[in-house]
DNA sequence: AGATATAGTTCAATCCGCTTAACTATTTCG
DNA sequence: CGAAATAGTTAAGCGGATTGAACTATATCT
């Protein structure tokens, strides 16, 4: 058990808040960019990490799953999310991000890897 | 200058993105929990950074100056934020937050520090 | 002083996000 | 098979987010 006086979790805290408050931002940015709200940039994050159904979306995001199907559908609108139907349970729906839905979230991940590079340069 | 296979680039880079998706998911429970929007908690989290105007608070949002103030006008009725004429210029407002709007800050700093010891734990 | 710039508010309009409730379709359980 | 559970959609309705335009008040520049 590591006390909160660590040097090491100190500058952990330090950093996360940095780190924190630069991650928010640039969602904001990226979202912006876009064309995008922040909870429709949240979204395509998490389906990013893996296909998954319409009430896992809505619990992700902490909404209902009325909710998410109405959110889903406007990506859908918009191309960057494909909805299609699940081959073992007609009832699910298979999201997934289209070609376009995964250029935003990559270009999202990569923009913040090269600023998470500088800061780590600055902190070495 | 560092290279992007260096291990210690690497390891920030994966923790970066552990780290944001837990500070995304943490916001929106902490906003969601005091009755929040997204948006809302992040000017609480700005204006908690240092007194602001209305203009100031816009420009971090990434939104018009009339949006902050009709945003502001709502976090004014919720007593989390004060709006005082500034002495100095009368035509601006000092934002700044109220005792209970640095309580809803605070307490989700202290949050987030909580899990971010666990996760430093788990990566030592 | 007079013109111009700056800070903020208000209003109307539009879109998004969200909920609840009612509904369809499909699967699973007894 | 029939009942219950599960996955998702749709619709009505409310409130937040956002914009542009019009406006007030104050400060600054010439």
């Amino acid at each position: 058990m590591l006390s909160t006086s660590d040097p090491f979790i100190q500058a952990m805290q330090t950093w996360g808040h940095i780190f924190m408050r630069r991650s928010m931002r640039h969602m904001l940015t990226q979202a912006k960019a876009n064309g995008l709200t922040l909870s429709q940039m949240i979204a395509l994050l998490h389906i990013y990490r893996g296909e998954s159904g319409v009430s896992n979306v809505g619990a992700y995001l902490g909404v209902s799953t009325a909710a998410a199907s109405q959110m889903l559908e406007r990506l859908v609108q918009m191309s960057l999310v494909s909805r299609t139907e699940d081959p073992h349970d007609r009832r699910a729906k298979r999201i997934a991000l289209t070609a376009k839905g995964r250029r935003i979230v990559e270009e999202s991940l990569t923009t913040r890897q090269t600023w998470l590079n500088e800061l780590a340069e600055n902190l070495t």
